[in-house]
DNA sequence: GCACCGGGTTGGATCGATCCAGACCGGCGC
DNA sequence: GCGCCGGTCTGGATCGATCCAACCCGGTGC
C-alpha cells in the first residue's frame, strides 16, 4: 500500500464494500429503505455512518436530471418590494429545507427585460435549477408567460394583475383586507373623518389597497369624498398630501398604502406640532423596521410573508413531487401591528 | 423516423454532430478556445448558437468536482446584521455572477451550533458548493475555525475579533474611522460636548466604534469624560440614554453605535421639545431606511456594502481559481451620509 | 419434484462533460 | 523519400449515483 492516504470523501461503492454489499442496495438503503431487509439496513446505514458518506450531488443531479434547487431573482436594492425581502427570503430558505430543497440567487440589470430572461433561460438551459419562485409581478411580469410557455414550473408571490387569464399558481396577501383592517381599527376608535394616501392610478396594488378604503368606509356610512391623495411612494409625497388634507378637510385620520408614506405623514403632524394617535392616527401598510422603530410607533398592516413563502414552496413541491395539487393559488390576510400612532 | 420528437435539450454530441466535429472539439471551443483553428471554431460556436446550447452543469460538475456555487447561510430575521443584509447580498450575487459563480442560501435554527455546523457539513460532504461566504464573526465564530481545520475556501465578512490568531481572509468595515468620521463633522460644525451611545462592553464591534470617539474626541483636545453610555441595541435604550445624558451633562451632539439607538435618541430629542441639528446634533450607524425615512433625516456613517461584497467574493475567486493572492484581509472605510440631524 | 413467485441482490449501462493517450496531417530538414 | 514536429482532432475512459434486466433463493402450490 504506497499509494498516498485517499482525500476523496466516500462514494456509494466504498458504503457497499464496507458493508459487503452492492451499490445498488446502498442506493436503496438510502432511496427506497423499505426494499432492504431490517438486518441489511442496520449494516449498511452503520457503514454510512462510519464512514461520513453523503452522497454526491452532482452525480445524482445527473442521473435524475433534477438538482433540488430553485431559482430567484432578486432585484436591485431600490426596489419597493425589498425591504420585505428578508423576511420572506428567510421564510423561504427555511421551507426549502424542510422539503429538501435550497435556493440559489441569481440577478439581471433592472429595467432590461430581455436580459433577465437570458438569465432565466441560462439557468434553465444549462439545467442548474428544477424551478423558479418569482416575486415582481406588480408590474406586469413577462417573465410568467414566458415560463409557463415553456412549462417551467414556477410559483409567483403576487397576483398576474396584468393578466388575469394566466393560470400559472400564485400566493398573495390581500391588500385590500389589510386595508378594511385598518379602517375597521380606527372606526372602532371613533374616528370618521379617515383619509387615504395612496399610490399612482397605474398601480394595481395600490388601487386593490385603496378599494379597500373606499368599500369598508360606505360599509361604515362614512364618506369618502375629497378625502384622499395619490403620489409616488416617498416620504416627502406623503408629507405634503397630509398638509394638503389637513389644511382642506381636517380628517382626524389617515391610512397610508406604505409605511414609507406613513413616515412622511408623521413628519407632517410634527411639522404642525401635533401628537400622533391624541390628535390625528396615522396607519401604514407593511409593517417595516421603521414602524417600530420611529417615536411613537406606527401602527401598520402587517404581510404574513413566512406564511406566503411557506405556501410558495409548497406549491412548488407539489408540482415537482406530481403530488395532487388542489387549488393552484391562494390569497392570504394580513395582520395589523398596532402601535403609539393609534 | 417513429421516434416521438426529443424533449431533451442538447448535448455536447449533439452539438459535435451537427458542426461535424467530435465532443471533444466543442469542449476545447468552449474551454479552451485558442486550441481551435478559427474557422473550426466558428463553425463550432455556429452549431452552439443554431441549437441553443448550454453545457449541462451536472454533468461538468461531476466531471470537474466543482458546482461554482458559493454557500451562504442566513441568519433569523431578528438579527442585527439583518437590515444590512439586503445590500450586502445583492452585491455578493451581483459580483458572484461577474467571476461565474452563483449564491446558494441554507439556514440553520438559531442559536443551535451544532446544527449549524451539520448545514455547512452536509453541503461540503455532498460536494453541493465549492466554498462558502461567512457573515456572523462579529459574536465568536466556530465555522471559521471548523471551516478552516478542513481546509474548505471561505471568506469571511467581519475580523475574527475573538481569535485574532486566525489566518484565514476576511473583509470588514473600519468602524472606528466611520465614527472618527462623525466627530471630525461635528466638530466642524462648532460641536466640543460629544456624547456615545453604545452597546454593552462585550460587544467587539461596538468597542471598536467607541474607540474610534474616544481617540478622535482626545485628538481634537474634548473631554469624554461621563459623556458616554452603553447598552443594549434598541430605541428605547437610546431613549433612556439621551435624556440621563441631556439632564447631567447638557452635550450638544450624540454619536450612538447604531440607527436603532439614534431613532431612539431623536425621540428623545423630541419628547424635550429640542430641534434635532439646530439644538442638539445626532448621528447614527448604518444608514439604514429609516434613518432616510426619519422626519429631518438621521446623518448616519454607511457601511461600503457594495464592496465588501466585491471584495469577499475577489478574494473567494482567487483562492478557488488558484490565482496569486495579496493581502488576504482588507479593512474598508465607511463614508459619511449627512442628513438633517446634523 | 418442479414450476412459480417475489423479495433481495447483482453487474452493467447510463446521464453529459471532461481528461487522456494517441492518431492524423501538412510542413520542414536531411 | 523518410522522419520529425507542432498543431488539431479523435475515441475511449472517467466522475458517482441511479436505472435496468437478470439472477439467486427460500417458500408455496400442485
Amino acid at each position: 500500500m504506497n499509494t498516498p492516504p485517499d482525500r476523496r470523501p466516500p462514494t456509494l461503492a466504498t458504503v457497499a464494500a464496507e458493508a459487503g454489499v452492492s451499490r445498488q442496495t446502498v442506493s436503496n438503503a438510502l432511496n427506497s429503505p423499505h426494499l432492504l431487509r431490517t438486518e441489511t439496513l442496520d449494516r449498511v446505514r452503520a457503514a454510512i455512518e462510519m464512514l461520513g458518506y453523503s452522497p454526491n450531488r452532482a452525480a445524482r443531479n445527473l442521473r435524475t436530471r433534477s438538482t433540488h434547487l430553485v431559482g430567484l431573482r432578486i432585484e436591485a436594492s431600490d426596489d419597493l418590494a425589498n425591504p420585505l425581502m428578508d423576511r420572506f427570503l428567510h421564510s423561504l430558505v427555511e421551507r426549502c429545507k424542510a422539503v429538501g430543497y435550497h435556493v440559489l440567487l441569481f440577478s439581471s440589470p433592472p429595467e432590461d427585460e430581455p436580459a433577465m430572461l437570458e438569465e432565466y433561460d441560462d439557468l434553465l438551459r444549462s439545467a442548474a435549477v428544477d424551478a423558479f419562485v418569482i416575486t415582481d409581478t406588480y408590474r406586469g411580469n413577462p417573465q410568467a408567460a414566458w415560463l409557463s410557455d415553456r412549462g417551467v414550473p414556477f410559483v409567483a408571490f403576487g397576483r398576474p394583475w396584468a393578466e388575469p387569464t394566466a393560470t400559472h399558481p400564485w400566493v398573495d396577501v390581500d391588500g385590500r383586507a389589510g386595508v378594511e383592517l385598518a379602517v375597521d381599527h380606527l372606526v372602532e376608535r371613533g374616528h370618521q373623518r379617515i383619509a387615504w394616501i395612496g399610490w399612482q392610478k397605474n398601480s394595481y396594488l395600490g388601487e386593490d389597497r385603496r378599494s379597500g378604503w373606499v368599500d369598508r368606509m360606505h360599509e361604515h356610512g362614512l364618506s369618502t369624498s375629497r378625502l384622499s391623495a395619490r403620489g409616488e411612494d416617498s416620504a416627502d409625497f406623503g408629507n405634503r398630501a397630509a398638509h394638503a388634507l389637513l389644511d382642506a378637510e381636517a380628517p382626524t385620520a389617515f391610512v397610508c398604502v406604505s409605511d414609507t408614506v406613513a413616515m412622511g405623514v408623521l413628519a407632517a403632524l410634527a411639522d404642525r406640532g401635533l401628537h400622533p394617535a391624541r390628535d390625528v392616527a396615522v396607519v401604514g401598510f407593511d409593517d417595516s423596521r421603521a414602524a417600530g422603530l420611529v417615536t411613537p410607533g406606527l401602527t401598520s398592516v402587517r404581510q404574513p410573508l413566512e406564511r406566503v413563502a411557506a405556501e410558495v414552496i409548497d406549491l412548488l413541491h407539489a408540482r415537482l413531487a406530481h403530488l395532487p395539487t388542489g387549488e393552484t393559488s391562494r390569497l392570504l390576510a394580513p395582520t395589523l401591528t398596532v402601535r403609539g400612532s393609534t
